[in-house]
DNA sequence: AGTCTATGATTTACGACGCG
DNA sequence: GCGCGTCGTAAATCATAGAC
């Protein structure tokens, strides 16, 4: 199973990695106020509903979709949180 | 000892590199999967244990190495034949 | 002791796939 | 089929440990 885009080079090492595609936005940081108001909102509820996210991200200035990936990369940071955590603490 | 307790805490949280035996260790399963470097859970779970690191730790340092790899191929090829040889010859035997 | 670069960790953005 | 969920990752960026 390949995920982005496997190059089709025959003998380079790199051929059958995963690729992103040239087309994927450039990562763009946030800024610190846009940070902290997604993580009040995260803390208010850790899932938007549709009109939240939509009122989020034009007070923010971000796209709906940069707002429903945040809140999924939020969710998975703190999943990792906790399971590193738990990790530490056996052995 | 809530003191040192923290202090120990916080010396924790501070990065640190990795031991050089735990590089060695991770190179030579970079380089032995150069086609495919991606371990399944797994192999990241053996390969922490044989590190003294994290599932995460290892994850991460094959992201980091495969970009970095990949950025710039050149700057690896010695390293990349070293440990070429060092698995030829561990198969050798 | 100060500069820098290598290295480990974190942050955006997606593809693959799942479920209702 | 759509839409949003998780999972694993790419690639850029951050932070600073350590080499020089």
């Amino acid at each position: 199973h390949k995920e982005e885009k496997p190059e089709l080079d025959p003998n380079n090492p790199v051929a059958n990695w995963i690729h992103a595609r040239s087309t994927r936005k450039k990562r763009c940081p946030y800024t610190k106020y846009q940070t902290l108001e997604l993580e009040k909102e995260f803390l208010f509820n850790m899932y938007l509903t549709r009109d939240r996210r939509y009122e989020v991200a034009r007070v923010l200035n971000l796209t709906e979709r940069q707002v429903k990936i945040w809140f999924q990369n939020r969710r998975m940071k703190m999943k990792k949180m906790n399971k590193d955590k738990s990790d530490n603490k056996e052995q | 000892v809530m003191i040192l307790r923290s202090r120990f805490l916080d010396a924790r949280r501070k990065r640190r590199n990795f031991s050089k035996q735990a590089t060695e260790v991770l190179n030579e399963y970079f380089y032995s999967h150069l086609s495919n470097p991606y371990p399944s859970e797994e192999a990241k779970e053996e390969l922490a244990k044989q590190c003294g690191i994290t599932v995460s730790q290892v994850s991460n340092w094959f992201g980091n190495k495969r970009i970095r790899y990949k950025k710039n191929i050149g700057k690896f090829q010695e390293e990349a034949n070293l440990y070429a040889m060092k698995t030829a010859l561990g198969a050798r035997q």
